[in-house]
DNA sequence: ACAGTTTCCCGTAAATGC
DNA sequence: TGCATTTACGGGAAACTG
């Protein structure tokens, strides 16, 4: 489901972690009818990439070869379904360390190779394909920075497998990347971002401008230089609120109650002529993954007084879903009784209109025990580009020597997917 | 430091998990003088085992042949340390499964041992020795079940390899078994149980009788049998228990304030004639591993009533450690104004003198966020056998081959541990 | 010393075997 | 089919390595 935009690529590009099983399927698209004795296939990682070109190198921990079958569930091609591969990297290969030592692991690519050979009518024919760029992390904790280079490998080229993209990488235009980011979203978290959230995004990527639509991104800016002031970069910071709404706010995010990427600025404007108790949700720009809730609070004199509450991470969603704790967050003022100050979603939707749907019930009382929950309470002192183009029946395979133009012109593999658990 | 109670054995006996590394050590207690060639040990497991007589087999997936060297830090003997071995099944030796399948994985004993050859003056000599049992599992699910075999081997038996030993186990006097139950949780949750405690525990396990002591518990009873209308068994429950405590309740333990194993007749029973408020903490014994605290409340004609929360677990008290939830907890009865139930421990200890030191500091206002806080609330509707015997100085050896009685007599391996994340 | 990267391994969930 | 056991792998932390 994290897609990233691939308007001209049918295969999904991946990202594969050392030591975790994929799976990878290759059809062969042309019926060769003289065929049916056992055409194998080989899978080889990094093929002819010469030394050097690679930082590190991986091989195929897993049997690599596997002999292609009639397909069941299609018009009776054959294919063939690689599974439980897995890669390692070649240790201690000394001195063979590349030297473009400036890539981190994550803009790295890769590729995963496929051969056959047969025969036909006697004249022996090689048959090979590869697949889009690969990222090879070791950890999840480098997954992000494997979306960022696939994102915008796929944004900004065409080519089929051009592994030395991330050494001097174009920049984007904010009308691109905008769509891709929305289209993120969307794919992945199931709503994608409107014009507003957007500009907000932009905005903090580029400033304030009268449009950004021409501005130009680097990819270092993307997703490798902090964002100022903060100890992580703009996609970092994207990922991990994708990350938390996927884990943690999904129904909500969906029913689009969360405003979510609102400027402090915009969101005292939007709440400043509000009633009391009106709020919205916006996620922190200050911490990694995190989602606070600020309120507007009229005095007696008409003075509109705004609070945010300290953001909630995953750590604490995992305590207590997010809907119950807009249901039951209480603040304590000197002691009185505590009340919720959140009374309407922003504009002026009921909070139980608007949440009520994804509130967890009460527990009741079953013997012998008294039913226990938490409460979040503060104290107060005073004072997509959707790649789903119709893929070309065929990626264009390298030559096979000899001069059978007309069934090489037809003969090709189909490499359907790899899919490994970063995939979707 | 969760270790068995081992009288007689210098060595621990040790749970190994499949995938994970472990460490040993061998020392050769003898001076060779004229042995300072490379002295290589190897070491096998579960050598010389009929096939058959145990069910899964392993071997050592890791370099396991490695060279004695002087010791460092001692009277310069020569020892080896192995480190990185790791243990992998054996698969598909069809048939060769033995079918004691009566067994279950925690109750099938292995070894490791240790063998080196070496020529002396000319003369050729073999020395082995082996490791006590050993517990193979695979998932750390499987680690309370293996505890409780080397609990029960090492408490009733000195043998020193008794693969066998589950096949008939013998019953424990509940005077061994409470001692090595109370040594468990001093070393691993620095307190020991007391009389008390202990009567619990033991009519739990053998219903009510004038004297526990002379009472024997099967192994079976001990931790095969669940518990009548229980999911579990005794020692399940226990070590679940356990686990819980050195997890989430360590210093609470350790400042003796959780009575914790308490029937629910002798709770009632304490708690009856004392002030209204106090309470008790105990662990739950419908629910594996929670904690739960039950207060009196006295009404205004003198009656007492008793409540209980419901447990918590460790997913629970992740979220709020324990301490906090005993300052915290309110319960808000038909609208009224929430109040703290909890006011003395038990006897009349006022909480926070009990508690205070494990409390966690309110968060303070950081700027431009509101802390928040989680408060766990009620809703009511009205209505040693300690083993450091000083070890003997060498496990005695299998013998070697020829006639060198004198040598042999003085000459053995002494192998200190085996280490492996579940030793301590 | 340090940051980027990999390894280690628990704990949960899913898969497998019996 | 159900239970026992193993495998899979995310995620946090430690170890590694230039």
């Amino acid at each position: 489901e994290k897609q990233p935009c691939m308007p001209t690529h049918p295969q999904k590009p991946l990202i594969i972690k050392t030591g975790v099983q994929f799976t990878t399927k290759v059809r062969l698209l042309v019926k060769l009818p003289e065929i049916d004795y056992q055409l194998k296939v080989k899978t080889t990682f990094d093929k002819d990439l010469p030394p050097g070109r690679v930082n590190r190198q991986f091989f195929i921990l897993t049997n690599n070869t596997k002999a292609m079958d009639i397909e069941e569930s299609s018009n009776g091609c054959l294919s063939v379904e690689f599974r439980h591969l897995q890669l390692k990297e070649k240790k201690y290969i000394n001195g063979a360390k590349g030297n473009e030592g400036l890539l981190s692991v994550t803009e790295e690519l890769h590729s995963l190779s496929f051969e056959a050979q047969f025969t036909i009518q006697g004249l022996a024919i090689d048959l090979e394909m590869c697949s889009l760029p690969l990222v090879v992390i070791s950890n999840v904790s480098q997954l992000p920075g494997g979306w960022a280079s696939v994102m915008w490998y796929n944004l900004l080229t065409d080519e089929a497998r051009n592994l030395g993209f991330f050494a001097n990488p174009p920049r984007a235009s904010w009308s691109q990347l905008s769509e891709v980011l929305s289209w993120q979203f969307s794919t992945f978290a199931g709503r994608g971002l409107n014009k507003e959230q957007l500009s907000m995004l932009g905005e903090k990527l580029l400033g304030q401008h009268a449009s950004h639509s021409d501005c130009q991104i680097s990819w270092s800016k993307f997703s490798k230089e902090n964002i100022p002031g903060k100890p992580f970069s703009f996609w970092m910071w994207l990922d991990s609120i994708l990350d938390l709404i996927k884990k943690h706010l999904l129904p909500v995010w969906n029913d689009n109650h969360i405003m979510g990427f609102v400027s402090k600025e915009m969101e005292r404007a939007l709440l400043k002529d509000r009633e009391s108790g009106t709020f919205l949700l916006r996620f922190s720009e200050s911490h990694l993954g995190g989602i606070t809730f600020t309120w507007v609070e009229r005095g007696y004199n008409g003075e509109a007084k705004f609070n945010s509450v300290e953001p909630y991470t995953k750590s604490r969603l995992s305590a207590l879903p997010f809907a119950d704790i807009i249901r039951d967050y209480k603040v304590i003022s000197n002691g009185v009784v505590p009340g919720n100050p959140l009374k309407f979603l922003y504009p002026d939707i009921p909070k139980d209109e608007a949440f009520s749907r994804h509130y967890n019930i009460h527990p009741s009382k079953v013997d012998p025990y008294i039913p226990s929950m938490l409460i979040p309470i503060s104290e107060m002192r005073d004072h997509s580009s959707n790649p789903d183009a119709t893929p070309p029946p065929c990626q264009s395979p390298p030559m096979t020597p000899g001069e059978f133009d007309i069934l090489n012109q037809n003969l090709c593999f189909d490499m359907d997917t790899i899919s490994s658990p970063y995939s979707e």
